[in-house]
RNA sequence: GGGCGAAUAGCUCAGCUGGUCAGAGCACCUGUCUUACACACAGGACGUCGGGGGUUCGAAUCCCUCUUCGCCCA
């Protein structure tokens, strides 16, 4: 590679460019990779969130890839050894939903393909088409280590998932049992509690009515929002103290339709207020009453098939009329509605507003279902990730998540861990079928082939595990567990930032914390951090179903990567969410578009009056021969580095792997850090140190090297910043620096540090920016045209006369003004303006002046500065304020109130002088 | 029903453990093609910090309460 021609940037602005012609570089490089040479670093590591391996790149994983980017450009330039690892995640239920669409376009399910080929055509589908997301990641310039991309259907990491089984089993945390479940009738599986997700539904509640058989003029009404689960019914609860149903208890009801009978029961867990105060239970078909239905041993007919259809099930002989079977359950709500409003059973129907589960995945109410399942046991599990957040080995930012986090896991229950699906690990556990073996189940890490009591054939369980059951290891699997001499793994485990939006505190982040703690005996993180969510507009979330979202490869497109970078960054309060339109991506970008090209043009106006020759750094001259601006400039250096450091960091805790309370919210404020960047560069660099140094430039002599080397050397500091947020333009520009080795990349260069020890501040360049600003202010007031000269004279005191006067080309250049420098007032008319330090401006505008007006503008003045005296001096007149505030705060407040009485009196001069 | 959180300029939000804290960006108004940038430069206007009460020498900042929103869980 050879260094690109310094006089070759171009006038225009190319983000395009700039992205193919960096980043392959980067990669071929390995700039990105974590060699063992840099063994010598404290690791940083950051595991990517696994996206879907069928999934493609929405702006949600461009802000949590941004976000991880940022954090991990930062502490590599930073001298870590930082690894990220990026990688997918095989998402049984989404990737078969995928292939199954498929097949249907064909006109086949996956029982025509059977198991085995089933997978297969899954496992080539994805071996196609998988993991394009993470190409499309290299787009916004992730610098992940590539090397170590993993997948949670790998072999290594499938070992990773049986190992946690059956160790878990081994722990005793495994069990398999008959529950009620959440099923999804459409993807044919369980899910887990988080994964069927509650939706406000506008339903009906169903009176129904139950004769007593004894007595068909007696009974009870009981209230249901799923009618048709009466076909399932085996009892009425009522609460045993409840008055208008006590002659009841005990007695025998007859179901409708069915002509079932049904006893009466007391159970103390019925809400008298709820409906009639009676409720019928469904043991096999709602969670509670399953509870209600074990308690009172009770039997537990199924009355719905896998597919939602009503259909005698396990113990439910002769509880499905003929003319519903095989019928819908939505079709059979409304037919059982229908057969018990004719039979006279239905008392009313109200309209009822109610939460109702759905898949997460494909939106279909989820029923509940009496099944075997195998249920991971959490408590223990779950103590241990409560503890890692008491001791202060993991926060979680923004702080306010953590107490959810810990009601969660407070009231933490058990795993539905198996899915009735093929694309997934198989739970490894294998069975003896043969007649009078009677072999236990065997839970094995490696496949059983015979059994071991009879030697006859064996069969594997059926079900597969939910996919988060391998992702709650990623941490831990992508650097080599179980394999306990794993070198990686001893060296990046534990981790330290996990980069994740909110939604999945539960699903996922709670239960790595858990996994960590219990397998590796060490939190996976010691932060996590949680992003806003991208919204529209109507701030309503980004999602295909809306159609409101937005490509981030069209805004890379058009506007590059950076631009999207920078404006998701820039925008990203901690926690808060990001608002875009996705109906004008210019309005919506224009922040990040706007700052590259400002910066695009900085650096080309910068680089050319640098030029090419070589500059000395900065400490290697004198200090005698640095300028006010010079000073100043490298004091505004200092902290904006300062500033960045302290909105990013600390990078970890600083003992001990456990936060103090002191540490605990810091860091991580990502659109601080950008602003305090963009400060400097912007509004501090080119707006006045270079546009001040433009004389010096144009000029030839020792002054011209001493601010090229001040431009050069705070030029690249500022690239240095900014780099992880707009990686492409700053490594393009840096290259173009004077003291650039080649070969070097701006990636890898090291993060500022401010100077030990400041070499003055340059104040009497912030005085002439002061007469700066106050120049332009009149000019403004009095309508002087832009393009015209005027006079001006400083007033100072005699000690800062010549250092005030040394900065006039600065204010002729930035002010338009011919700056002279008296020890008193110029006669006649003039506008005038009151610096700090008791630095008067004044500018002769003959036969400009309108008096009255210079009266009015001094007066409002002088007015609000009477206004804050007199606040400040009745706090100062209040015993009790000097009494108990702190000593040096009512110092400053006297040193402060004596300064304003000076100004005070100076202006009230003036206004008399002009015969107000 | 339980829990958490938020209400600060037109918009999105900073303001951590009470003392220039009334701020930033965007939007808006006015002027300018000032030899890198009109995706820019310069200047300007804008809020009794949701209502009420309390603690304090002092509260946007702590406490109580009301109102309105949002999120999570059941």
């Amino acid at each position: 590679m050879t260094a690109p021609d310094p006089g070759s940037l171009p006038t225009t602005y190319d983000a395009t460019a700039l992205q193919d012609a960096w980043y392959p570089r980067w990669d071929a490089n390995g700039v990105f990779a974590t060699p063992p040479s840099r063994g010598g670093a404290e690791p940083f590591v950051i595991v990517m969130p696994p996206p879907n391996v069928t999934a493609v790149l929405h702006v949600g994983h461009g802000l949590n890839n941004t976000v991880q980017d940022v954090l991990i450009r930062w502490r590599r330039m930073a001298g870590d050894d930082a690894l990220w690892v990026p990688g997918t995640d095989h998402a049984g239920i989404a990737t078969q939903n995928v292939v199954e669409k498929q097949l249907a376009a064909e006109g086949l399910t996956r029982f025509d393909l059977g198991r085995e080929p089933f997978v297969e055509r899954v496992a080539g589908f994805v071996e196609r088409t998988g993991g394009a997301i993470l190409e499309q990641l290299k787009a916004i310039g992730a610098s992940a280590d590539w090397a170590r991309t993993a997948y949670t259907f790998s072999p290594a990491l499938s070992t990773a998932v049986r190992e946690a089984f059956v160790r878990l089993h081994e722990d005793g945390l495994v069990y398999r049992g008959k529950r009620v479940i959440h099923w999804c009738p459409r993807c044919g599986t369980s899910l887990s509690d988080e994964e069927a997700e509650f939706t406000d539904t506008a339903g009906a509640l169903y009176h129904l009515r139950y004769p007593a058989a004894d007595d068909p003029s007696q009974g009870i009404t009981v209230a249901t929002t799923r009618p048709e689960t009466m076909l399932g019914d085996v009892a009425v609860a009522v609460h045993p103290d409840d008055d208008r149903y006590r002659a009841l208890v005990g007695r025998t009801l007859v179901l409708p339709l069915t002509g079932v009978r049904i006893p009466v029961v007391a159970d103390d867990a019925t809400d008298p207020a709820f409906g009639s105060g009676a409720v019928k239970i469904t043991p096999a078909h709602d969670a509670n009453d399953f509870e209600v239905g074990k308690r009172h041993g009770l039997p537990m007919p199924v009355v719905l098939d896998a597919e939602g259809a009503v259909r005698e099930g396990e113990g439910a002989a002769g509880r499905v009329p003929a003319s519903l079977a095989g019928m819908d359950r939505f079709a059979a709500r409304a037919a059982i509605v229908e057969q018990l409003r004719a039979a006279g059973a239905l008392v009313k129907v109200e309209p009822h507003q109610h939460s109702v589960r759905h898949c997460y995945r494909c939106d279909t109410v989820v029923e509940p279902r009496l099944s075997d399942q195998w249920f991971v046991h959490m408590r223990p599990l779950a103590d241990k990730a409560l503890e890692a957040l008491r001791s202060g080995r993991l926060r979680i930012l923004p702080e306010r998540w953590e107490p959810v986090y810990v009601n969660w896991l407070e009231g933490i229950r058990d795993w539905n861990v198996s899915r009735q699906i093929w694309w997934g690990h198989r739970v490894p556990v294998w069975y003896c079928d043969a007649p009078g073996c009677g072999h236990a189940p065997m839970v094995s890490r490696t496949d059983v082939t015979a059994c071991p009591g009879c030697g006859g054939p064996v069969r594997q369980d059926a079900d597969v595990l939910d996919t988060w059951f391998s992702s709650w290891l990623w941490p831990m699997s992508t650097l080599g567990w179980p394999n306990a001499d794993s070198a990686d793994l001893r060296r990046y485990y534990p981790g330290d930032v996990l980069v994740t939006a909110p939604e999945i505190l539960f699903f996922w982040v709670s239960r790595m914390v858990m996994s960590g703690c219990w397998f590796m005996g060490e939190t996976p993180y010691h932060t996590v951090y949680l992003h806003g969510t991208v919204r529209d507009m109507q701030h309503r979330k980004m999602s295909k179903s809306l159609g409101n979202g937005i490509d981030p490869l069209d805004v890379v497109r058009e506007y590059g990567a950076d631009a999207l970078r920078w404006t998701m960054v820039a925008g990203l309060g901690l926690g808060v969410d990001v608002m875009l339109d996705p109906t004008d991506l210019a309005k919506s970008f224009a922040p990040g578009r706007n700052f590259c090209t400002k910066l695009w043009n900085i650096g080309r106006f910068l680089l050319a009056r640098v030029g090419t020759a070589p500059v000395p750094p900065v400490t290697a001259i004198a200090p005698a021969a640095l300028t006010a601006a010079d000073a100043w400039i490298l004091a505004r250096l200092d902290a904006a580095v300062r500033d960045c450091d302290a909105a990013l960091g600390p990078a970890r805790p600083a003992a001990n792997r456990a936060w103090t309370d002191a540490e605990r919210g810091r860091g991580l404020r990502l659109s601080e850090y950008a602003e305090a960047a963009r400060r400097f560069v912007w509004n501090e660099l080119a707006d006045w140190y270079l546009e001040s140094a433009k004389p010096r430039l144009a000029a030839e002599g020792e002054d011209r090297e001493v601010a090229r080397a001040v431009l050069a050397h705070a030029f690249d500091a500022a690239l240095r910043l900014l780099h992880p947020i707009v990686p492409f333009i700053t490594e393009a520009l840096w290259q173009q620096l004077p003291g650039t080795p080649a070969g070097a990349f701006l990636a890898q260069a090291a993060w500022p540090a401010p100077r030990p020890e400041a070499v003055g501040d340059g104040a009497p360049f912030a005085l002439a920016q002061e007469a700066v600003v106050a120049i332009r202010q009149l000019r403004a007031d009095y309508g002087v045209p832009a393009g015209q000269w005027v006079d001006a004279v400083a007033v100072a005191p005699a000690g800062g006369r010549e250092a005030l006067a040394a900065q006039a080309p600065m204010v002729a250049g930035l002010a338009r003004a011919r700056l002279s420098v008296a020890a008193t007032p110029p006669t006649g008319a003039a506008a005038q303006a009151l610096l700090r330090e008791g630095v008067e401006v004044f500018i002769p505008l003959a036969g400009m002046i309108d008096l009255d007006k210079e009266r009015t503008r001094l007066a409002g003045e002088l007015a609000e500065l009477e206004r804050h005296l007199a606040a400040l001096e009745g706090r100062l007149a209040n015993e009790k304020f000097a009494a108990r505030a702190p000593a040096a705060l009512v110092d400053a407040e006297r040193a402060k109130a004596q300064e304003w009485r000076g100004r005070r009196d100076q202006l009230a001069a003036k206004l008399a002088a002009l015969g107000a």
